[in-house]
DNA sequence: TTTGAACTGTTACCATCTATAACCATTATT
DNA sequence: AATAATGGTTATAGATGGTAACAGTTCAAA
């Protein structure tokens, strides 16, 4: 009987079956890490954005974080709750609400960055810094890629 | 006002994040591909696995695919019902379903490989052959070194 | 200036995906 | 024979992702 991991052999050739794989992994393992601070992959990714470009609008970050309005609502409802983040009526656009970190929302988020830190590095530890930064730089051609064909469509 | 592609420059330090974006785009392809075909990424997977390992259990398959075997169960009925595969009760193990691909089965699943193997390559045109095979690589070390870690908690 | 289009955040809703517990039938263990 | 363990299944829950529709606001055109 073959081994578990060689009857996937057909699939390995594609960058998407491995990366599924990769990714999955990943993710349980950063949400595992995130938990005891309450926080989950994107709000943590939010909480980093809004820490980094305070005043930003509901929709810009929605945009930034490639996710659709309406599912950054409940992500928004939950930081705010959590007295990370404030919402504001923009003065300019009464339509807008401009996001602000709270104090306490820019300590938890250095704190979740540094764990994050951590995980990154051990999820990437097999790899050397040359590799881990071609990994990165491979990974953002194929976004900016595929983005270059939806234009085109 | 900052680009929007430079809004969540932090994150880009954490290859998840980066690979949760990439993989975002690559599901949503492959998913808008394989939709003619009547397949998801999961069942494509399931699909291909099934042709190369005929008579291989339902349990073997999840854990060769890395999911749940609950969550398999549908997925191996839409397979069934389509004609793809069938579910065979093992002689030497009353409890256990063999899986085997159909003629229809194997046809298909060779053209939707042949679809995959177009859209990884479009995926991935921003790489050459050197960069996506390390990039691969790269992915496999990830997955074998949280493995490994698994295994030593 | 007023009408209609466009935009912002929101709600409701649906589909998919993942994980867990519990169950029945069967096999293995003792 | 009694008990545990395994294989497939069902039910369920939570997280995620997307669309439609709506109210309030701003913008653009007539």
């Amino acid at each position: 009987m073959p081994l578990a991991s060689e009857r996937d052999a057909s699939l390995r050739e594609f960058a998407g079956y491995t990366m599924k794989r990769a990714f999955h992994v990943i993710q349980s393992d950063v949400n595992r890490v995130l938990e005891p601070l309450g926080l989950r992959m994107v709000s943590f990714s939010a909480l980093v954005v809004i820490a980094d470009n305070p005043g930003l609008r509901q929709s810009e970050l929605a945009e930034t974080l490639m996710i659709e309005r309406p599912n950054l609502v409940l992500v928004l409802d939950t930081l705010e709750r959590m007295g990370l983040i404030t919402r504001n009526v923009a003065p300019e656009d009464r339509r807008a609400l401009a996001i602000e970190p709270t104090a306490e929302g820019r300590r938890l988020c250095e704190a979740a960055k540094e764990e994050v830190r951590r995980h990154d590095r051990r999820m990437t530890q097999g790899l050397d810094e040359c590799e881990r930064a071609d990994l990165i730089a491979a990974l953002r051609r194929i976004e900016s890629a595929t983005a270059r064909e939806e234009n085109d469509g």
